[in-house]
DNA sequence: TATGAATGAGGGTTCATTCAT
DNA sequence: GATGAATGAACCCTCATTCAT
């Protein structure tokens, strides 16, 4: 159990992890069978066993290699400085760079799907969008003071942003809509970008 | 199966669905057993038989009778001269009511899980937003076209703010986070709504 | 689990269990397969599990039934005045018509074999041991009070007395050696007996 | 497999089987895994292989080594002329230190618990009990010749000579029962001979 | 000689579905 | 209509055994 194990080892139970995520995407936790995940490693169902208790600890040892909170974050506790207009250009960047890779996408599938049923998922689900959330809310407020803001509950601002953007990710997760497609990510985050700034744009920097 | 059948018979077969809701929203499709669903019902599980031909058309029958999409929409086309002023916070509290109905709550958690796995229930997912978005759409172009918002896509626009309402109330579906569970509905609203007026509003309409 | 069932539902249980007896006496309770089972009892494998929860639900059902403590007694305690002479045959008769009885015999290997393994199983067979030696010690205390038998601890007496009988009754349990198999039931009560009786005759004080 | 091999061989044989004595024991045959008996032997499971052909000839290796008939027995055919008041002790004394070595405990329970399934191992513990019934029987009949014991059937006499001392050294084996513990082996012994002695003492060597 | 990864048959159990009553 | 006993395929998991290293 506890006992350290080889490279091999790990790297071997990686690949049955990575072989076996698409499957839970696709399936569920329930619906995803021991001999779909080791058809789809290569193995004989048995050797699962052999690099995991049972489906449930492969489940959540696949949630915890690859849905690495520390991904999911930008130093933004560094970047006070750096004034809105330039700031959430980048940071819609990166978030697009994050969802671009296609394990995170398998893994958000999987654990909205999850969420729906266990608690247990609901808490990694929260625990991601708060990591995103409170640094965010944090710089928010720094620009508030800075008056480079309009006053404001900056915890509801950044909820606002993030998840006026999320449902463009979120679309990709889920089924395909031709119609909501034919945004380029770019254009998108442009046009929410503006949209905040003129929205708390500082009350009025009126001269005389 | 498509023989006409009497009245008694369609009203046994909705007791049998609205039992059956509840226990395919805390368990899933696959997780939820038909002997689950016959306790919830209180018959017996064989009976399920005489009203669906499988655990399957249960299943969707429950989407198509508790997922009403006449439900989700408001008379928007005929309310183009009301100003957004006034109609942004109506949208939000008819929003509101819907999502407050148990059973679409309950609807809504099977849809989104089950999406994960199935296109058509993601299908259903995108028919149900696009209900929603292509009539707000339409009364936003109406309202630019009035001069009551300033130039754009009106439909970014309308995804712009349903989607970071949705937030809200998506978390009511997901799980509980304590830190995001403060914000009343109205408060949420009354933010929202202010955001996206000053965020559209038209482009400069004093100067002498 | 807890709900009065009908008699018929009582009755198919024991259809089971009572088919299941030889085959878990015949291959032990891992060795015994529900197929197995199943097959002695002509049903479906899942049927087993609509009448006991498990295997070793069904298997300690099983041993309750068939083991029933109450029939290796005798109304010793009423029985005091009867001299040693007479008692003795009737309680070895007595004992014979228990293990007589196939499915007694049956249970015994069970119990024997899983004691080996499972101190739960030991309990049990400590029990019955118990019901049998206490009421006889009992008797023998009494009996040697009224002065017909020999002082002496009746408890050891007692112990010696059936454990000389059991290994003649555990040989049938047991597999058959035919040199010790040449012997008739009664001829060997008579002979211990015989011995019994000789060993712990009183004193013999008689004066001259 | 019949080859000869070295004595390292045998050796590092001996020490797996010793490894694997108490786990069978403990678990018997089919709840032992090759698992548990490679840990215990402090070797890798597939070594095993290299030493049996499997686990069952593993199992019936350990009998071989460890259910020496011949330390079950004494040299009785030489102490025809011991009297049984002296002989009695001896032999259980001897029946006792048996006893006490641990293996020989382990190997009974393995015995005991597979004589229950397999015709052949009680075959097995018949003979180790014939090689004490019959030099026994053959002693008394000696004794009875000689006019030291009464008539009487020996191949009875002795059967319930050890019988009733076997319980007493079975219940080690099986479960514990505290009230029938408290009997020390000598106390024992000493109630157990006295008592036939008495039952077989000559038929009456009075009258002058 | 020794390891332990790998296999796959088979075990206990669940559950959608059928059907006699 | 209604019941729930009955079925059997398929599930998760175990473990004796093999074999490349």
């Amino acid at each position: 159990m506890s006992k350290p194990q080889s490279a091999e080892w790990h790297e071997r139970r990686r690949q049955i992890m990575a072989a076996a995520l698409p499957v839970f995407a696709e399936k569920g936790f329930k619906g995803a069978t021991n001999r779909d995940i080791a058809e789809a490693a290569h193995i004989a169902p048995g050797l699962i066993y052999h690099y995991f208790a049972n489906k449930e600890e492969l489940f959540t040892a696949i949630l915890d290699e690859f849905l690495p909170l520390d991904r999911v974050s930008l130093p933004l506790e560094t970047m006070t400085n750096v004034p809105p207009q330039q700031l959430l250009p980048l940071l819609l960047q990166g978030l697009n760079v994050i969802f671009q890779e296609p394990r995170f996408f398998l893994v958000m599938r999987i654990l909205v799907a999850e969420t729906m049923h266990t608690p247990e998922a609901g808490q990694r689900f929260n625990a991601i969008f708060k990591r995103l959330l409170d640094p965010f809310a944090a710089y928010l407020r720094a620009q508030i003071a800075a008056g480079r803001l309009r006053a404001g509950d900056p915890l509801l601002m950044a909820q606002m942003f993030l998840s006026s953007v999320a449902i463009f990710f979120l679309r990709r997760i889920i089924g395909q809509d031709p119609t909501l497609q034919g945004y380029d990510p770019d254009a998108m985050a442009h046009f929410v970008t503006d949209a905040f700034l003129r929205a708390f744009a500082p009350e009025n920097n009126s001269s005389p």
